[in-house]
RNA sequence: GGCCUGUUCGUCUAGUGGCUAGGACGCUAGGUUCUCAUCCUAGUAACAGGGGUUCGAUUCCCCUACGGGCUACCA
């Protein structure tokens, strides 16, 4: 059975980038109606962030994803584990790391190495200034084993290399890139386990991989290189290996990666700048892969129906805002008045709006293919909450009219809207009884409409004059057109 | 420097040994319209370059150029 994972350093929030990795592990578990799993590498003791793993679980939650197995959050957002091959934090795994490494050392796959890290820099800036390839030297690889488990017994400071072999290719089949060669010569003794007795990401992800039963191994382009040493590894301890799937990257308009020098990264950031998850999740999975026709609206189910692993392209993907925000405008539109209006509401609240004494849902329809984000909603709905507004004089008056014909026209619609009773204060009603009292008089629709639909939003752009009045009321209305009189 | 890798409109991409190289976003123009947005119509624009192979290459091979990744006791 398929069984993926995701498996982040929790070293801060979930970037989009991340976010991609996670969801085509997760579409290709559904779409094989595998297993989908959590994993936190916090090996790096270091650049651990405070919040980074619950950040991480509650991201993906929100584009909608379901962790089957591995770390999650519970109702209480408290962090919590489930499946039967945990824990599933490598820092709670740290003895089955070591029990592993002694078996390479007994099998004279593994060594002891007691260079220190003045030694290592050195032998790197001879390579480099000379051109040679970079790499450990191997110095401590020719120690004898007796003696070099005294020595560490003894309690000598080392860390543990994994011994290469120096002849022979190691090859990569990868899902996305094919079949690649390294040689292994070039490859680095690469340290499994360090001297503060953590395994470092090489060791620790073919180790618990090969336990936790994953039979993919989906993650960045970055790992490519290092990916033949995982190889190597499962070779020296007899496990079948999984497969591998290497992802290009994400790249800026400079074709540099995403980073936070250069605007949003993390899903943190979309969720407060008013995406939804919806367009955002189509977005990612649509940068380096398409079901190979011409639709483009996908939904997370309908993504789980189609995804496939090979159709995945491998260059990097410019993140295009411009086509984010209209996948955002699209599925706002698409979204029903009620719940569109429910994930406004925090952002209302956020910005400071008593949203109290309002019908939230008939305001932000207002705005509802009109907006590209949530946060633009709440922005161009502001005058509805406003108790009095200003106006510019100049912007009450249509095209090449006059600030007379402007002050005459606000003062009849005003009558004529005075005499309509508040039971037919609806936009179905309004609408059409305004238009034709309009052409009785023999106005143009600009005449009145655009001073009209002035006074009562205060803004150049906006909403029309009908949906206003259905949304501010007959009083308000009123209130607003005699106001802007004033105001000419 | 070494190793690995990528390259179709500005962007995301489809595509195949023979097509007017398709779609989407963006942009431009027109229509609808009181503004904005929507909607409709039209337009704009690409096979990185050079060699091969071939009757024929965007497609297969090689080289070059330009990107990107890796080269840690970080992931």
């Amino acid at each position: 059975m398929t069984k993926t994972r995701f498996a982040p350093s929790p070293t801060g929030f979930l970037h989009v980038g991340g976010l991609r990795t996670a969801l085509y592990a997760y579409l290709l578990a559904r779409k094989e109606s595998g297993i989908f799993a959590l994993r936190i590498e916090d090996t790096d003791q270091e650049r651990f962030v405070e919040g980074g793993i619950e950040n991480i679980i509650s991201s993906l939650k929100w584009a909608g994803m379901h962790i089957d197995e591995g770390v999650d959050l519970d109702e209480n957002n408290l962090i919590i584990q489930k499946g039967n091959c945990g824990p599933y934090i490598q820092s709670q795994r740290l003895e089955m790391y070591h029990t592993y490494t002694t078996q390479l050392l007994e099998q004279q796959d593994a060594y002891y190495c007691f260079c220190t890290k003045d030694r290592l820099e050195e032998v790197r800036n001879c390579q480099q200034t000379n051109k040679l390839p970079t790499g450990y030297d191997g110095r401590c690889r020719e120690i004898d084993p007796a003696e070099a488990q005294k020595r560490a017994m003894a309690g000598e400071t080392h860390v543990i290399r994994m011994k290469m072999p120096k002849t022979g290719f190691t090859a990569v089949d990868d899902l996305v890139r094919g079949h690649v060669e390294f040689k292994n010569e070039l490859i680095d003794d690469q340290v499994l386990l360090k001297a503060d007795g953590f395994p470092t990401y090489h060791l620790a992800v073919v180790v618990d991989d090969h336990f936790m039963e994953f039979t993919h191994v989906i993650r960045g382009e970055e790992w490519l290189p290092s990916t033949p040493k995982h190889i190597k590894l499962y070779e020296m301890f007899g496990w079948e290996k999984p497969k591998f799937a290497h992802l290009s990257l994400m790249v800026n308009e400079q074709k540099q990666k995403l980073s936070k020098r250069h605007g949003s990264v993390s899903v943190q950031d979309f969720v407060e700048k008013g995406y939804v998850p919806e367009a955002l999740i189509n977005f990612i999975a649509f940068l380096g892969w398409n079901p190979g026709d011409e639709r483009e609206i996908f939904s997370l189910q309908e993504l789980e129906q189609e995804f496939d692993m090979t159709k995945v392209s491998k260059a990097a993907a410019v993140f295009n805002l411009e086509k984010l925000n209209w996948y955002n405008k699209h599925y706002i539109m698409n979204l029903s008045i009620q719940e569109l209006a429910k994930r406004c509401e925090p952002f209302y609240l956020n910005s400071g709006i008593d949203i109290r004494a309002h019908d939230l849902t008939k305001i932000v329809a207002l705005e509802q293919g009109r907006a590209s984000t949530l946060v633009e909603i709440v922005e161009h709905t502001g005058f509805v909450f406003a108790e009095h507004l200003e106006y510019e004089p100049e912007l009450l008056v249509w095209k090449k009219s006059t600030a007379e014909d402007a002050k005459e026209k606000l003062s009849l619609i005003l009558e004529f809207l005075k005499n309509k009773p508040e039971g037919e204060w609806a936009k179905e009603i309004l609408e059409p009884t305004v238009i034709e009292w309009i052409a009785s008089k023999d106005f143009g629709n600009g005449d009145i409409l655009w001073p009209t639909r002035v006074a009562l939003s205060g803004l150049k752009n906006s909403p029309g004059p009908f949906e206003l009045m259905s949304v501010l009321g007959k009083e308000k209305t009123i209130r607003r057109i005699l106001t802007a009189i004033n105001y000419i």
